[in-house]
DNA sequence: GCCTCCCGCCACGAA
DNA sequence: TTCGTGGCGGGAGGC
């Protein structure tokens, strides 16, 4: 099987409705950057200065010193000014009278006042990286050494607005301008949000770039479902907790093929030549071919979506997808997306590309960078199926996220009600607490909701295309669903996302450890019969229902195409394939609260 | 010398 | 005509 046959770019857009989707992974993404990222911020830094500046820039840093002013006022001295996106102030030493290692941006100011007691006219801090790199030097025996490394040359950069002095301290080193930080950056900017809007230019201001660099971000990120573009200049950030729905769209791409084409997005010149094989659909050999007619991904030529970054990088993801290695070389990818090509120009510039898509699927820890068996410099996928559904865990019911979630938890209970039926399957606070403690509190009862559940598993995936292996999938649910001891107590809570707001209030204040130990236990449940459906995929996958949906989606354009079996029905991704006027109706299992939020949001 | 990837030119097309 | 967009490749940094 060819896995780059589709020339056109898959269209994830509109995969799934956005959903109540528990993202750690945007937490994660997007509040811890990695070490190598606390290090190269700590090259950017800003000041908000009211004195002349005198800078000395040397190999050891940057040297900054400003006049301190005995008469002037204290909060019109120096303002060591710490954004979002820049340094860290932990990264800040002082000249006085020797170079002193500063822990903190308090830590910074006793000195400071030390020196305006000795009555020195002037302040005058280094700022470098060095600080974060004797701590990551530690243990290794030679930090000297990587200190001289790492140092950096530093200029400045600087900003005039509205009569303010602004001085960056911007490092020349090329990593610390590079793709993956700006689209870390990025992420840390939107990475929690959804349905934010965002204009390429504000965000070009934001992270002091060039636009062009925020279009190349944007394209990858846009090509996997985390932003939409909704017009000129002016897209919608989706979130990050996208990515499990396009990483599955990606993967039923493969088997459905031209299924998942959507009007939007695939317009013209998709055609596949029988013999096609990844050299003929190289984006370079479809640049360099005068081919009379055939696919091309010349730019302009086809839709506005089929952008060949954004082609490229799906084909970048789904090499992953459909690889057994989760460690696949560089040289082998060029191999595989860009074909058997002399070291000419024109595949440097696929190659070119190749590292910058790379370099952005890295800052979203989906790949990185590592070496295979030979040393040769490889990627390696850091997902694996499970880990897309542990994307959706939570750690714990924060009111952080209750406040953001409950519109969210309101939406989707209104998606749910078209799933009703599947609800009584599912263990609801108060009966997972029951169920756990079966031995506890009420045998009988707990017994009856064990196979009752039990039952429910069974009955869902016995419906799904391929009973076999699902059934006995739903079978090892059961059997696990008996092993609830042994969960710890600091496991994540689960909530699915039937889960009405006000039921997210209830677990915020009922975060006992049987609740979680149960959500917990429904939670792997979950996870090992999707994951089981998710390996059998491409076996279980039948056209005939990818047609029926198709069937669908003419009525809901904006719907997908993609077929979901009804064992999805109890993971909360809500179904756009799904039948709603068949399936809606019983609503007894909704609060009343969530009704009238209904009500309103149909307003 | 090769690998990596930042930078910005410039063609295209929408506004 | 302006300007957003994105393909593209030069060339600098790093090893």
């Amino acid at each position: 099987m060819d896995l780059f046959q589709s020339q056109s770019r898959v269209s994830v857009d509109s995969f799934v409705n956005p959903v109540e989707a528990r993202s750690n992974y945007a937490k994660r993404v997007s509040s811890t950057p990695t070490v190598d990222t606390a290090a190269r911020q700590t090259s950017e830094t800003s000041e908000s200065v009211s004195a002349d500046l005198q800078r000395n820039i040397n190999q050891q840093g940057a040297l900054w010193s400003c006049d301190w002013g005995s008469n002037r006022a204290e909060s019109q001295t120096v303002r060591v000014q710490v954004n979002e996106a820049s340094i860290d102030a932990e990264n800040i030493k002082l000249k006085d009278p020797a170079l002193q290692i500063v822990p903190s941006k308090e830590a910074c100011y006793p000195q400071r006042y030390k020196e305006r007691e000795k009555n020195t006219s002037s302040f005058r801090f280094q700022a470098t990286d060095a600080v974060r790199y004797e701590e990551r030097s530690l243990g290794t025996g030679c930090p000297g050494k990587t200190i001289k490394n790492e140092l950096n040359r530093f200029s400045w950069k600087e900003e005039a607005s509205r009569g303010t002095k602004r001085y960056s301290l911007v490092s020349n080193k090329r990593g610390y301008k590079s793709l993956s930080l700006l689209c870390e950056n990025f992420i840390k900017l939107y990475g929690n949000h959804s349905n934010e809007e965002f204009f390429v230019d504000q965000v070009a201001r934001l992270l002091n770039v060039g636009r062009r660099r925020i279009y190349d971000i944007v394209n990858v990120l846009e090509s996997i479902g985390i932003v939409v573009k909704k017009k000129r200049n002016h897209y919608t950030w989706q979130g990050v907790d996208r990515i499990p729905f396009t990483l599955i769209a990606l993967k039923v791409s493969n088997e459905v093929g031209n299924v998942l084409k959507q009007p939007s997005s695939y317009t013209v010149n998709t055609v596949e030549s029988p013999s096609s094989s990844s050299d003929e659909c190289s984006m370079s050999s479809q640049k360099d071919e005068d081919s009379e007619g055939e696919t091309q991904l010349s730019p302009h030529q086809n839709d506005q979506n089929d952008k060949v970054l954004g082609v490229l990088t799906q084909r970048f993801i789904k090499l992953f997808l459909e690889s057994n290695e989760s460690v696949i070389s560089f040289q082998e990818i060029i191999r595989l997306l860009l074909g058997e090509q002399d070291k000419d120009v024109k595949s440097k510039t696929g190659i070119r590309r190749l590292y910058d898509i790379a370099n952005i699927l890295s800052a979203l820890q989906l790949i990185q960078k590592t070496q295979n068996w030979n040393g040769e410099m490889a990627y390696q996928w850091l997902l694996s199926e499970v880990t897309y559904l542990h994307m959706f865990k939570s750690n714990k019911p924060s009111e952080e996220k209750n406040a953001l979630s409950r519109k969210r938890d309101i939406s989707s209970c209104t998606e749910y009600q078209g799933v009703e039926h599947l609800k009584p399957k599912l263990l609801r606070p108060n009966e997972a607490n029951e169920f756990c403690h079966s031995t506890d509190s009420n045998p009988s009862v707990s017994k009856d909701l064990e196979v009752s559940v039990a039952q429910s598993f069974q009955n869902q995936v016995a419906s799904t295309a391929n009973q076999e292996e699902t059934h006995e999938a739903s079978m090892d649910c059961c059997i696990n669903a008996n092993q609830v001891q042994g969960v710890v107590p600091s496991a994540y809570t689960y909530l699915p996302n039937w889960f009405t707001a006000s039921n997210l209030l209830f677990m915020n204040n009922y975060s006992s450890y049987e609740l979680r130990s149960s959500l917990a236990e429904f939670q792997r449940n979950i996870i090992q019969l999707w994951s089981r459906w998710f390996e059998h995929l491409p076996a279980t996958f039948k056209l005939e229902r990818s047609e029926s949906s198709v069937s669908v989606s003419t009525s809901l354009p904006n719907m997908n195409f993609i077929p979901v079996p009804p064992c999805w029905s109890i993971w909360p991704f809500p179904q756009s394939s799904v039948d709603v006027s068949s399936s809606y109706g019983n609503n007894d299992v909704v609060d009343e609260d969530d009704k009238n939020s209904e009500g309103k949001l149909r307003n």
